[in-house]
DNA sequence: GCGGGGGGATGAATCGTTTCAGCGGGTCCG
DNA sequence: CGGACCCGCTGAAACGATTCATCCCCCCGC
């Protein structure tokens, strides 16, 4: 593996030179910057980044570690992101914490080494890392938090607003008639999952009623288990529309409750969270309440850019986007009639 | 930002030493470790990975190129990949070349650069990066391919029996009695969705019929119009089961013949391929061509490791798993007689 | 009392770039 | 004809860690 000396050994000229080819080519002689070209063909010579780096003092690469790859959500989050950087030519490396603590937290020591040019993240909990994100940027490394209403006053954040969310969900409900509404979700400690709860719950009126259904973690084999609890209650019993925490579990709520020859919607309504893709591609395409995922991407982004370039008035700053229903069939029937 | 000098400094000793803390704490006498311990938290001091990794040469990261992080299958794969990583402490880069061959050469370029332990990736196209693949090696950076029956000779791959799997297809559908088969998948430039082609194709006999349907991605939306096409046949000369290049398609058509009003199975049955999770959590849960998908990402990572450990003898290997037969409901009934 | 040895620290060399002051030589202008 | 400039290139100093030869001291054994 060649480096940078060798090329100006072969090209007959010093290194500086051959540096001056690589990043300002136009103040070397053209006939000299052939040579070094061609020496460096020759040797399939590439640059050293770390040495690059190490010179330069940072990379121009910015880290995402997301909470979950396995929920599409982060995925669109995802494509904003890699859009919004590709404009200024920054790689995006991706982590994943799948929702552990330890490895989350073995990801950030490890990036406070790599120091990248900024880190955008979705904190497993609000309280445990704070103090451990507030370490990256007291040392000089910014940190967007996204799609977590958490207080980290030390970075900018972006996020949208879960209980505007809830509350979406509940009135849409109510105005196809539901009056026992269920709320599936958990773990309760998660912002999110609070917020879209007590979104919910502050539309429903004193006539109406809420069961809770609390599940350990977000995902479609919780879901799963929503559904059986749901069927094997008596029809009386049961609520006649449930308000999924994400889209996972209202794919495993949807998938039980067929299985269990209960019709959706015109037995029970099931009401996704996120929008993602495969709500729509369900065979009873799930009504959902949408976020902005690329654009919640493409706005950490460019945040994370703004704090990184040491803008002198630099605040900063907390977006919150508006969600929004999407309605589709899974509750596009009346409730049916109390029993 | 704090630099080994500075605790030096601070702690009163030499930057040999505090490196000595760092790396071999015992070979320090611990008086002076916990002096140098002090300085460290004291300054909140960091070790800087790019002259680390300067000094030493090559760095504990595997970066992985994935294909299209938005179908699920990767994701699984990745966890395989994280699981094996995880046992020798190495840190997995996420990379997405988003099908987009201009993305993944951008990509290998700055890998390069980056020199990594090792790069495991599913390349776009076979022929395509190939070249630049064997610059990677040439320069001393593993590579293993992945999901990928292509001839990349210069270093090990992990791959499945992409014309098995067709032939499970093919072999299970001819079982349930269907005699006109349709094929939705492409673009048939890509290894894959050929094979799976290839497989089915062998085994249906003269008597058989086969449409093929010619999609330009494997996702969703193309499984859509896949469904359109199929739905809008006559009775009479439309396919009594369709074979999806993936799970994704596969819900596509799922979706767009229900909505039709076709039933699932009892009209067209629906095969899918890679048997991720939303295939059985799919209303109609979808019967499925199975990968091992995790242990594609660990054997792949633990070759990588091999590789970069210089095994003396090491020798490329190829490792081909078997796909297997998952029966749900998408294929559970008889066809329907013909016409 | 002296040589040997070993534990514990030091300091310099090194990794591969980038950057910048400076140098030589040629051109232009007064 | 001499000074001012510009062009193109050189050489060396950083960047921050690791590593290794070296040195210092003290203790032990003969």
């Amino acid at each position: 593996m060649s480096s940078i000396k060798e090329v100006a050994r072969l090209a007959g000229v010093s290194v500086g030179t051959v540096s001056n080819v690589l990043n300002r080519p136009d103040m070397v002689a053209p006939e000299t910057r052939e040579r070094v070209q061609a020496a460096i063909t020759r040797l399939g010579y590439v640059r050293n980044g770390s040495a690059r780096q190490l010179r330069a003092g940072r990379s121009r690469t910015i880290a995402v570690v997301a909470l979950d790859l396995a929920n599409p959500f982060f995925i669109d989050v995802l494509r904003g992101v890699e859009s919004a950087a590709q404009r200024d030519r920054l790689t995006v490396m991706v982590f994943n914490s799948s929702k552990d603590a330890g490895r989350e937290e073995r990801l950030i020591e490890e990036l406070a080494e790599q120091r990248p040019l900024g880190v955008l993240i979705t904190p497993v909990n609000d309280r445990g890392q704070r103090e451990r994100l507030e370490q990256l940027v007291s040392r000089g490394i910014p940190v967007v938090v996204f799609d977590n209403s958490s207080r980290f006053s030390h970075g900018c954040a972006v996020a949208v607003d879960d209980v505007l969310g809830g509350r979406l969900a509940g009135r849409h409900l109510l105005e196809r008639g539901h009056r026992h509404i269920a709320y599936a979700g958990g773990p309760f400690s998660v912002r999110q999952v609070e917020d879209r709860h007590d979104g919910l719950a502050a539309v429903l009126g004193e006539r109406e009623r809420l069961t809770v259904i609390r599940l350990p973690d977000l995902n479609v084999a919780t879901g799963r288990t929503a559904g059986r609890e749901i069927a094997e209650l008596s029809p009386g019993a049961r609520p006649t529309a449930v308000f999924c925490g994400n889209d996972l579990v209202a794919l495993g709520v949807l998938q039980e409750l067929t299985q269990r020859g209960l019709r959706v919607p015109d037995d029970v309504a099931i009401l996704g969270y996120d929008d993602i893709d495969f709500a729509a591609a369900a065979a009873v395409p799930l009504s959902s309440i949408r976020q902005p995922r690329e654009q919640i991407g493409d706005t950490a982004t460019q945040m994370l850019l703004e704090e990184s370039g040491r803008v002198p008035g630099h605040q900063h700053r907390r977006v919150i986007f508006q969600p929004a229903l999407v309605e589709r069939t899974s509750t596009a029937a009346q409730a049916p009639a109390a029993i």
